[in-house]
DNA sequence: GCGGGTTTTCGAACGCGTTCAACTCCTCCC
DNA sequence: GGGAGGAGTTGAACGCGTTCGAAAACCCGC
């Protein structure tokens, strides 16, 4: 048996890759739909069941592609956020850059998001198997706070980083839909919600206002994050663990992170 | 020629009605994916193609389920709404009528919205073909606001029922994922944040909370509305009219409205 | 009744994502 | 080196949404 879960053999990682890199070739050339399992797997040189003894689904291959637009968003941002302080800037930083690293895959990555609202699909922000990703997406969100100048207190801090999570969602999602050219729009929404983003956490340290956060705080502990604190046992621990992968283990691990 | 437009003949309106409800019948038996477009054409005694001389596609036929659940809702919903004046309990109630009319379609209703997120699809709340329902359900907004006995000034009172509209969006959005027997968390949900709503609209005329009212106002008007100002005119207008019926044109008019 | 055009209906066929039983290949122990 | 058993691979087959050419039904002026 062996612990051979690591890499896998050199054999069975080539090949998950081989498929991997020629499906995401040939979404870029025809986009999601334009893309049939068939087509991947004769450029890959293989048979469809062999895709789908590496790939659960078709959409199973597009986590690959996310994984990978995220890695990279995360490089630029980074390097872009070096040296700025305001709170707004960095918060549009991080938004206008996500939208350049999408620009390329802009028809794809719409079909792609309209795949991810489903609640059912792996993809969905809120699933189970999205939760590294998502974990990296708030973190990175964190990471935009800290570097800021601007202090607030821990409960808003504690906040912030799901809330400006949840603001990029909501960007990314009027991009699907956006059809201006360049993401124009996109760009000048992301660009404007970032500073009232700003003017939000300025405001938050007012008395009246203060409820307000603390009842914000709490809704989304509860409801987001759903790690239920110890004291609110969860109503339904048992739930079945959602098969991923009905038939047959998936052999090689996770191609990013 | 003839201007038949208007209901179509009786014969032809008939099985376009026979159709959709066997249809809805049987999405309600056995959810969305679960019925297939064969099983609806044979229970209803015609032709796939027939089916599909009526209705575009699958998603097509759920519009019809889409009409008659928000006219269910709304009737519902201004029921219990008489003789309520806090605008918190009357936000409430809006939504908790909601999930309550949408529960017996859980299974189905989720996958429906999956589709609707498809920026692409006639379903989806942004589309131009939803802007009929997407202005209905903001004026049933609207309604709830002006019933409160909450005052509030002439700028938030503008900005607030597509607030509200974007509030509802996000519970339904969160009860499609939800898996919460009764879906009990979305009913929490929407109750708390009814609260905070309320609790906005109260703050939301104190001086430190003025100018973000005014810029999410202003947000509202140039995104989500988006009638764009004559002026600036559409930079890309030789895009492919997106054939709703490519073949042939559907003659009876929308069943609801 | 009759001929024409239009509307409505049909069902075989297409291409898709996905499944499955069968096969080959590899590895490791005796 | 033999063979047992898991890992890897195959391609035909299934059921689905959808399309399409053609036929039937209908309508209406003659």
């Amino acid at each position: 048996m062996r612990e051979t879960v690591r890499a896998g053999t050199a054999k069975s990682e080539q090949t998950r890759a081989l498929i991997l890199e020629t499906a995401l070739g040939l979404f870029r050339e025809r986009g999601y739909d334009g893309t049939t399992m068939r087509a991947i797997a004769q450029r890959a040189g293989v048979s469809v069941g062999n895709a789908y003894y590496y790939f659960a689904s078709k959409e199973h291959l597009v986590q690959g592609f996310y994984d990978r637009m995220t890695e990279e968003h995360r490089a630029l941002a980074v390097e872009q956020l070096a040296d700025v302080a305001d709170l707004g800037e960095r918060v549009r930083i991080v938004l206008t850059t996500w939208l350049d690293i999408a620009e390329p895959y802009r028809e794809f990555a719409a079909t792609f998001f309209k795949n991810a609202a489903d609640p059912s699909s792996p993809l969905s922000p809120f699933s189970a198997e999205s939760k590294a990703a998502r974990d990296t997406a708030i973190e990175m969100h964190r990471y935009v706070l800290t570097g800021s100048k601007l202090r607030y207190d821990a409960e808003i801090e504690r906040l912030l980083p799901e809330l400006l999570w949840l603001h990029q969602l909501g960007i990314v999602l009027y991009w699907a839909h956006d059809k201006s050219p360049h993401a124009e729009r996109s760009r000048r929404l992301a660009e404007r919600t970032a500073g009232v983003v700003a003017k939000v956490a300025r405001i938050s340290k007012y008395k009246v206002v203060r409820p307000l956060v603390r009842e914000a705080d709490s809704l989304l502990r509860e409801f987001l994050i759903s790690e239920p604190d110890p004291g609110s046992p969860p109503p339904e621990p048992a739930r079945p663990p959602e098969p991923e992968h009905p038939r047959r283990p998936v052999h090689g691990p996770a191609s990013s992170g």
